[in-house]
DNA sequence: CTTCTTGAATTTGTATGATAACCTTATAAA
DNA sequence: TTTATAAGGTTATCATACAAATTCAAGAAG
């Protein structure tokens, strides 16, 4: 019947002192990673844990929650713990990299690409609810500029209404992924925007001809137009301020303290 | 005093039928991507969330726990949840998505838009030994092809090398990481080529049409040539054997590199 | 003998209460 | 002003109980 646990041994000091949690968790993502607990394979029980490490349930379920949160491991209610097959790497570029005026056009260049996908796929799959939502976005930004904001969240909140519009969650996280290092640069391109009208208007423009052809359902055209919107982007980055890309680059490569929380 | 926690509302639907530490966890993880709770705030107690969330203790707890191994909050004992110093969070799918038809072909969808774009820029970008070097691997590809081989690996070195061509790290890496996932796709889709000497010859010549247009630095040609290779690919998709539906999920095991967020 | 049902045992999910360890703040004392 | 001390708040851990889902074996039905 026990075909499955390789029965791991006492494997534990669990020294007090840090978090026993922390513990746990790190002995089992361990034993997963150097493959004594194989894929497929069933944790021992929750129980069993309890026993061989001598905590708690608490300890053990926190423990095992992050495991799964790792993705190394899934939870199956009256059934146990099973080692998940082991992910793949992650897509992590180096924060840093996202400081370079270079760096940040090579990555709207890949943000082109994937705007014009989806924009293309949209024209394709939109409802009509879709197209209200994307041109209720395009209200807010307006309104928002309006009130003298720099409309970068709202920005956001629009490419995001076409991108799920394209019903392709993939394209969707890659382009929220890629957001995360294009933030910092867009604030920068929507307050030099923000100074001058005709840029305010040509960047309006653009984001209504990118709608009216989705709500058209020309794909080609959709497609042409955001990645038309894109290379005015670079344009817009190309013009921006030289000062943002000394002070980025400071502000960004200072040693995190995660220690201490900001005293505000 | 009470400067700091922006007061999250009540904002849950929090609905039964899936984990309830999960959705917690999804609802916290949102807020604090979405920048609701910013960066060194903390977070509410756990009181204030058992409340808010309507769930038990325990269910909090675990929640949290998963956020820390995200790496988006840190705790300290007696004192509170803090929002880490948001390091940019690595795109990772969730790797059962690898195995469903549908999701294969959403994530050439992504592909196409970045195979087309690495193959415009190539066109732009390209020198000498670039041509050289994308005229070899397909030559290695003929070569295993005839040797009678699946030819995956060297199919997967052409496109490298088209986009080493792009001069876009960005581009190489965010491809890489999709390969990871279509691998398997791959390899069935080629050996379905392999049984069909017109299929075989088709992917030949959609490989030539993008050298050539590359070479000829022509780059709506280069991008229209990759758009049909990848549009072609999701084709061969769909007519792959339906079996690999089922068994795809065995031979995605992989080597995991330490996909680990950086411990305190 | 095979197949299906049923029910007990197992296992994870959730709820609740209690205690310990640690932190923060206010107050009092020097 | 500075230092101690006390009080309360907050997270970490432990313990127990029940709910929900699964597993498995015994037994009934064919």
């Amino acid at each position: 019947m026990n075909l499955s646990p390789p029965v791991t041994a006492q494997f534990k000091p669990i020294t007090p002192g840090a978090y026993l949690s922390d513990q746990v968790a790190d002995v089992l993502a361990a034993e997963i990673r150097a493959g004594r607990l194989a894929v497929g394979h069933k944790l021992p029980t929750e129980a069993a844990l309890v026993d061989q490490f001598s905590v708690s349930r608490t300890v053990v379920r926190e423990a095992v929650s992050r495991l799964k949160s790792l993705g190394l491991v899934d939870s199956r209610q009256g059934s146990g713990v099973y080692v998940k097959e082991v992910g793949f790497s992650p897509l992590n570029f180096d924060a840093k990299s996202a400081v370079s005026k270079q760096a940040v056009i090579q990555m709207v260049e890949v943000r082109r690409a994937l705007e014009a996908e989806v924009a293309g796929l949209a024209a394709q799959r939109r409802t009509q609810a879709d197209i209200k939502r994307i041109g209720k976005s395009i209200a807010r930004l307006d309104k928002a500029v309006q009130a003298g904001g720099d409309g970068v969240d709202e920005d956001v909140q629009y490419h995001r209404a076409i991108a799920e519009a394209a019903r392709n969650p993939f394209l969707i996280g890659t382009l929220e992924y890629l957001g995360q290092f294009l933030r910092g640069a867009t604030r920068v391109t929507r307050a030099n925007e923000a100074r001058r009208a005709d840029f305010a208007r040509q960047v309006r423009a653009e984001h209504d001809k990118i709608l009216h052809a989705i709500e058209a359902g020309d794909a080609a055209a959709a497609r042409k137009a955001a990645a038309r919107h894109m290379d005015n982007a670079i344009l817009r980055i190309e013009q921006a301020d030289p000062a943002f890309w000394q002070q980025a680059g400071v502000q960004l490569a200072s040693p995190l303290v995660s220690g201490l929380p900001p005293r505000s």
